[in-house]
DNA sequence: AGTGGTTTCTACAACGTTGTAAGCACCTGT
DNA sequence: ACAGGTGCTTACAACGTTGTAGAAACCACT
């Protein structure tokens, strides 16, 4: 049912080699010659075997995504743009969930499905330099913050300055008792740390003091932990003015949350979010976040990887910065000018 | 810098078929010869090549999901519990991005990467059962709407009955101008047919007249399209006082829509979606809705192609129903007992 | 010790492809 | 007509793995 380079030749009368070239586009083949090879074919159906021709070369043309969960959309919206830019360069992309346990981004970092993947885009929460270190061998970038002195190349965007900026923002306010939801003390919190470097970064410009109070905790960065997160806090008597939320999730259960106490947002609390994710254009109010440029470094991801398996396979890890922006929506408006 | 059997083999002092066969738990291995095997192995961190085993077996342990986009929440759920439910099988996923095109969904269809996968869940929007049966070749699960005596097996939920059953709720909540968003006469609107097929069956159930100004179509199933097609009823001078719409991300945008013309839901107009997506558990108000058992669907997808590889092979195409319930919820309530 | 049956291991040949090196056929210019 | 190209094609050997068939070693009985 399934035919091999062996038929074609057959059925055109020519050697297997000279199939293999017509399939590859090699230029020196003959007119008629590729023409009885192409029509034997389309005849056929034939279809090369790609795990025979990887044996062969080496190169599976696969490269894996591994994100801590799709149905973040963040990260589904990621995926979409690496798929698109992998695209260019006639790669499929094999999307992996490590669900952040760091068995699983451990297991990714070494190989997926063994020499079955060229290269590997990670997006780590729990494997520390060391650990990667320890890995190497497979051509990788990392997305997300940075991992210090870590083997591999990294894409990242400037957490620190964006957390400031939109701190600012909502400063910028008037707000004066900026609550700070998502904080995680774990060595997986990387990004919650930078986010809240910039946030204090920000008070600190402004003269205002820091108040640990206002600072919450969310184990996970869902939906779910950012409404008992801001619930949490109001319990207890704090009285922010404001919430600036390390991702948009969260901030949409905020939004949730203050709704059902009766809150109005952005008068009682302005509220702001990180990632830009559809569904902040469309929350009630839309939502005030910080707009990486997804695509951006969906690209550079791509770009870097392309480098590794080509030319600069030995160049030392290098590290890019993609852009952002601030999207300034109903529930953190632009000041009045 | 990466081995192969061989070196283990030369390491140990055995010959390659032996490692083989500890590598792949053959019994009958000395204990002595097993563990001088696998000494070598974790000395030489040697890893099986995939792709030479997927030669020589005609396996490679990979299926691929095929969605449009893996952006829209229900799909990126969807695609989680996949990925889950193929581990038990230690099958890897593949995830393709169709757009929805056809040409994309053809290419998914006709193998991807070719003799890279050794089956294919497929989530069609264009291609019909015609397009279907001229690919055949690889074991395919469909998922959604039925394409019609098609050649594959299909899962999916009773979309007739669910969208019956959540209109015939806000009849019972005594609502009469209901509107249904997300009408598609396309081929590729097989669900849009369905769900318009159970709205008219619930309103002809009740006695309520069908007014073709209350069925709004939308090209896409996005939120921006849920919020234009409400605009445009209401711009019309139709006042519905509930909506049904096809899917969530539709009834998030009618949502958003609704509160900035200054509606109440769902005092003035009831809102009810489709798919049960997490976004609809925090959204203001929460999302009345169609919950489709997305686990059980993944799983029973995920059997069936399993059947297909193995004992089946050649059994005739079967077709599964997975359960629904209805998600009553803020936006279109329990009735009061 | 010889028989028969197991267990343990090995050599060899595939799987379907492509790189290499070499061969054949055809030109061109003398 | 012939040397020397160049263009086109081919045979062969890999790539790393596993199935097959069979050899060698071991065991328990007579």
């Amino acid at each position: 049912m399934r035919h091999r380079l062996k038929d074609v030749a057959e059925r055109a009368g020519v050697s297997v080699k000279t199939v293999s070239n017509v399939v590859n586009g090699y230029q020196h083949v003959r007119a008629d010659t590729r023409a009885r090879v192409e029509e034997a074919i389309a005849a056929l159906n034939y279809r090369p075997n790609l795990s025979a021709r990887n044996l062969r070369k080496g190169r599976t043309g696969v490269i894996a995504l591994a994100v801590p969960e799709l149905d973040i959309p963040y990260f589904a919206e990621l995926a979409r743009h690496v798929v698109t830019a992998a695209a260019d360069h006639d790669w499929t992309v094999l999307i992996d969930q490590t669900g952040g346990r760091s068995e699983q981004e451990r297991k990714a970092a070494s190989g997926i499905g063994d020499h079955m993947i060229d290269g590997l885009i990670l997006s780590p929460l729990a494997l520390t330099a060391d650990d990667l270190a320890a890995l190497a061998g497979l051509p990788m970038v990392l997305l997300g913050e940075r991992v210090d002195h870590g083997p591999a190349d990294h894409v990242m965007i400037d957490n620190v300055a964006a957390a400031r900026e939109i701190t600012a923002h909502l400063i910028g306010l008037g707000r004066r008792r900026i609550a700070a939801i998502g904080s995680q003390r774990t060595p997986e919190g990387a990004s919650a740390r930078l986010r809240l470097a910039g946030y204090t970064a920000a008070l600190a410009e402004a003269g205002i003091g820091y108040d640990d109070r206002l600072v919450a905790p969310a184990p996970a960065w869902h939906r779910a932990d950012g409404a008992a997160a801001v619930r949490h806090l109001l319990t207890t008597g704090v009285r922010p003015d404001a919430v600036f939320c390390f991702n948009d999730t969260l901030a949409l259960g905020v939004l949730r949350a203050l709704h059902e106490m009766g809150l109005r947002v952005p008068e009682d609390v302005a509220v702001a979010g990180f990632d830009d994710i559809e569904d902040g254009r469309f929350s009630i109010p839309t939502l005030t976040t910080v707009a990486p440029d997804k695509e951006r470094v969906a690209r550079l991801a791509v770009e870097l990887l392309a480098g590794r398996l080509g030319p600069d396979r030995d160049a030392p890890p290098r590290e890019l910065v993609a852009p952002h922006h601030l999207a300034l929506r109903e529930s953190a408006p632009p000041p009045p000018t």
